[in-house]
RNA sequence: GCGAUUAUGGUGAAGUGGUUAACACGGCGGAUUGUGGUUCCGUUACUCAAGGGUUCGAUUCCCUUUAGUCGCCCCA
């Protein structure tokens, strides 16, 4: 038996209902603000995520999906989805042929070699949002909108928006310095975690779980001291957009991302939920304004995020959301014998190109368990083809909810269906 | 990369070093050859993740592999 490879997973059922539902959402939302769809390629150039996610990153020097292709070129599944569409931006030269800002979302599988565990898989769904070329705050704060309205549609009630600054690259690297001549004489006072993020992204120390009581953590200088003017009142303004938008945040200086690529504003939103997982940030994002360069375009500014796809699914799960999903079938026909069975398929196709879900029995069931087949389909109508029906050109339709039975000519059935469906919504 | 834990049919599961591997649900068939969702009956695992070892004998004990679940790291 050859199993599915580790930490992917097969979709079906309920769990694909509830995705189909949430792609369909994200797409109607995406519209209404604006954003245009974009689709990069799954697998890129190596090059491109040592550029842009960072060489000394976990997720490209231990988390990737490296091959080489035929021709012996070095790709990498993406891991994540920023890099493909900055490529794509500066590869297309859309900063010419776009007006300001280009406002672009994704959805796509992701590819990262770890070890799975809960709201965790090697193949992973991301849907992401990029807003290129403008430097104003209220970009920072449509874009946080996005994930927070999405999840409020949703119905997710347990969400929290952390929100913090890296400032500009001046500001982060005094940051960074402040921080390493602060945690330098303790160093040894750390955990064997922290000992090693002091080499290799002193950030991440201040979100250590295991240190977070720790003296030294508590007078650990704050970003915000380090900030610029221009930092500062960028950051400021971004608040205050956030408050017009009304949307809750805490300024959580432990935000810092993993990514190198990220400038200012970065954020993250978690499911605050009861008996949720350790993976509980359901999205993440912020302002990337040197990235661009970095890969080979012109000096423009980009802010974007990530959600996942499957962490939102388990908030949901967690949350026990009913989502709107329609589990209906409008009829289901039953030919009464092998005989009626192309009489039957006709009608199934018609029915169903004049816009009603209709399903047939193929199996050449008795009678009895076809009307058990009809309820597991929660079918709304029953018709019944038997040879008097095919002779008299009528049919025998059952309201399966009143049980009330109906013969009508088979010229009469869509207008029948129609008054009946439409009644009911 | 590190650690913990699990692996029995379509599903949920019980069980034992040794003749037929419980039980429940579901599926299919019948009682009922054109009107059901109740009930009753029948049927549904030559086999206990895969490979190796110990043993007269293993699904049960040991090892390896694979996969699931959970945690660390990291991230969405």
């Amino acid at each position: 038996m050859i199993q599915k490879p580790k930490g992917t997973y097969d979709v079906y059922g309920q769990n694909s209902k509830q995705i189909l539902y949430i792609e369909q959402l994200m797409k109607s939302l995406m519209e209404k603000y604006n954003y245009e769809y974009f689709r990069t390629p799954v697998f890129e150039n190596s090059d491109l995520f040592n550029r842009a996610v960072g060489e000394t990153t976990d997720v490209v020097t231990k988390e990737t999906y490296d091959f080489l292709d035929r021709s012996e070129r070095k790709m990498t599944l993406r891991p994540e989805g920023t890099a493909g569409m900055c490529r794509s931006f500066v590869e297309n030269k859309m900063y010419g042929t776009y007006s300001m800002p280009v406002k672009c979302w994704y959805y796509g599988p992701m590819y990262r070699y770890e070890r799975p565990q809960s709201g965790r898989f090697r193949e992973f769904y991301q849907i992401g949002v990029e807003v290129f070329g403008s430097d104003s705050p209220n970009i920072d704060a449509e874009v946080i909108s996005i994930p927070v309205n999405f999840y409020k549609l949703i119905g997710l009630k347990g969400i929290k928006v952390n929100i913090n600054t890296l400032g500009d690259k001046e500001s982060r690297e005094n940051y960074k310095e402040a921080l390493i001549n602060h945690f330098k004489p303790h160093i040894n006072n750390l955990c064997s975690d922290c000992q090693e993020r002091f080499l290799k992204n002193p950030l991440r120390i201040l979100d250590c779980k295991i240190d977070a009581s720790n003296e030294i953590m508590k007078t650990a200088p704050k970003t915000i001291d380090y900030l610029n003017q221009v930092s500062k009142d960028h950051f400021t303004k971004v608040k205050e957009a956030l408050d017009a938008l009304d949307i809750d945040y805490i300024v959580n200086p432990g935000i810092v991302r993993g990514l190198d690529y990220y400038t200012h504003t970065v954020f993250e939103v978690e499911a605050d939920i009861k008996g949720f997982g350790s993976n509980n940030v359901l999205c993440g994002g912020g302002r990337y304004n040197g990235l661009i360069s970095a890969i080979g375009g012109p000096e423009i500014s980009g802010v974007g995020f990530a959600l996942g796809l499957e962490r939102l699914l388990n908030a949901i799960n967690a949350e026990a959301i009913e989502l709107p999903i329609n589990d209906t079938v409008n009829a289901y026909i039953i030919p009464m014998s092998e005989e009626e069975q192309s009489y039957a398929m006709g009608l199934t196709q018609s029915l169903r190109l004049n816009g009603f879900t209709v399903e047939m029995d193929y199996m050449s069931r008795k009678l009895t368990n076809n009307f058990k087949q009809a309820d597991k389909l929660n079918s709304e109508f029953i018709i019944i083809i038997g040879e008097e029906e095919i002779k008299n050109k009528t049919l025998t339709i059952k309201n399966n909810k009143t049980k009330e039975e109906y013969k009508i000519k088979e010229t009469e059935v869509i207008d029948f269906l129609d008054e009946f469906i439409k009644g009911d919504e």
